[in-house]
DNA sequence: AGGGATCGTTCGTGAAGCACCAACTATTTA
DNA sequence: TAAATAGTTGGTGCTTCACGAACGATCCCT
């Protein structure tokens, strides 16, 4: 699927990912920590609140890591409350996982620690365009657009 | 520096640039194993590609590497061919690195080889919209423009 | 009711990446 | 000459992660 032959020219951009994304978790390491989580917590976070509901076999998929891992990975997040395990009325096997009013708090406290780790990381960037980049991103991320209803920042003094 | 304040809606890219670069390496590291190079070497050659001629030390700063890290990749390179080192005649404590033309090619080589991983994950993205992005990395990753006149993938039968 | 498949879970193992420390050489600079 | 800098080497330990094996619970099909 998906064979669309690119153009001449040759624009990969996975190198450039990796290097970014690299700079902006070795800045969120340490400005997330107080708030005892880490860049995978994030990820998995905002996965989450962008198409919650997910059992965890999908969500393993999503994040392509091994179901296994996702297990700890979750236990993290139940053990401080900012997801919650159900088991679904439908299929009880399945855990149908979400994430709490507590966990999209931290969340967005954890965006908001962030701003200065992308602001340095994005610094070339005026907002516009770092506009533009969330939403490609987000849509490369989700494969559907993420509707922005969320994560206003509500929480606390730091933002 | 850049305590540009932004506005009242917070999107914060970190996680999502993380979640993707993540999906691009685990499909690069199958592709590009037949070629000798892993996703660090990738991006070590990408922006020597960029900035090329800088010493190792600037490196492992633009890289946000260790030095000593540094030098483990930079050996793996060289021993292939694809960079050189040459002292400085300025100040001979320093080493110029510098991709090779083996390196360009072999570099752009890789790049096409990415091809269908980067098809996969940016495929919600159409080819207009991956171009924005990669610009949008590329300035965000060097701080300045990288003028694009290199990487025509002259290279060979995979692209 | 029984049998096989699926979801989540736990445990262990091994490889890889990486930060960090210490010591050394060659070279520049004060 | 003494101190600082660039690169190199070697080692140590932590963390992440993929992978395998086994298990209970549950669903689904016959």
């Amino acid at each position: 699927m998906s064979a669309q032959p690119l153009d001449s020219s040759e624009h990969r951009s996975g190198a450039l990912l990796d290097h970014l994304a690299r700079r902006m978790r070795l800045r969120s390491e340490s400005v997330l920590a107080p708030l005892g989580l880490r860049p995978r917590h994030l990820v998995a976070l905002t996965v989450l609140r962008a198409g919650g509901g997910t059992g965890q076999q999908a969500l393993a998929t999503i994040l392509e890591m091994d179901s296994t891992n996702i297990v700890g990975l979750l236990n993290d997040l139940e053990a401080k409350q900012l997801i919650e395990r159900r088991r679904s009325p439908e299929d009880r096997r399945r855990h149908v996982v979400e994430l709490t009013e507590d966990g999209a708090k931290r969340l967005s406290e954890a965006e908001c620690a962030l701003a200065s780790a992308e602001d340095e990381v994005l610094g070339a960037l005026d907002p516009a365009e770092r506009e533009t980049l969330y939403k490609l991103l987000s849509r490369a991320s989700t494969g559907t657009a993420v509707n922005c209803t969320e994560a206003i920042c509500v929480a606390d003094d730091t933002c």
